[in-house]
DNA sequence: CTAGATTGATTCATAAATAAGTCAGAATAG
DNA sequence: CTATTCTGACTTATTTATGAATCAATCTAG
């Protein structure tokens, strides 16, 4: 029994993060590494690699988007370059509107 | 001190997970929602929404990926229905390749 | 076929993440 | 201005993920 702890997750993610596991999977298998291959580049355990490919809720985004990377799998579709820029972009939008967004009522849609 | 754990992980790794913090913070306040909102509705806690949207590398994978669906970010552009359908021939690459690939030389190229 | 390698699934001890609470500072509203 | 909300950062107790080891099953090479 306690098969998982259910901490209640909407289908759209659970279904993310399995699509990546699999992508792991592929991409791995297409590379022609092992899982002991990748554990070892990522520095974590076999089975945490298994974990992840499985699409494990529990396991740290550190870890997937580490072994996403060894397996070649680009995240965003960005070069690191453009992630970089990306990343100032992000953090530029941040310092532009603080807070002042907060005119209009609160209501949010649940459109997912 | 002793400020985290320092697991080892690669720059294009952090900064991926940093983009995506940042991403889901910028949605977030678009949306006019407050921590607190994102963390009732994920089930899980402010301080946790807070760590990932600062892009800390230990948080769950489960929880990141259900902050974000909240937020309204579509990880991989996919609308749901399209998520099941890449599900679906992620699975089904799988089985036609299990590991009939496995023929040339087990060299690996180090390119990220 | 046999031998070796890889995977998947367990179990358990330990390290780490998480929840909950609190507090100070910043932003916002009135 | 004051009052209120939101945020970021810390602390502590508890829950959970992780590493390591083992085993059976599957795959692959020879």
């Amino acid at each position: 029994m306690a098969r998982s702890a259910h901490r209640s997750h909407s289908r759209y993610a659970r279904e993310a993060v399995e699509l990546l596991g699999l992508m792991i999977r592929t991409a791995r298998i297409e590379r022609n590494m092992t899982v002991t291959d990748v554990a070892e580049r990522a520095g974590i355990s076999r089975g945490l690699v298994h974990r992840i490919e499985k699409g494990e809720m529990g396991s740290s985004i550190g870890a997937a988007f580490e072994v996403a990377a060894i397996v070649g799998l680009r995240l965003f579709e960005a070069a690191p370059t453009t992630l970089t820029r990306h990343l100032s972009m992000e953090r530029g939008k941040l310092t532009l509107l603080p807070q002042s967004v907060r005119t209009g009522t609160t209501k949010v849609k649940d459109d997912f």
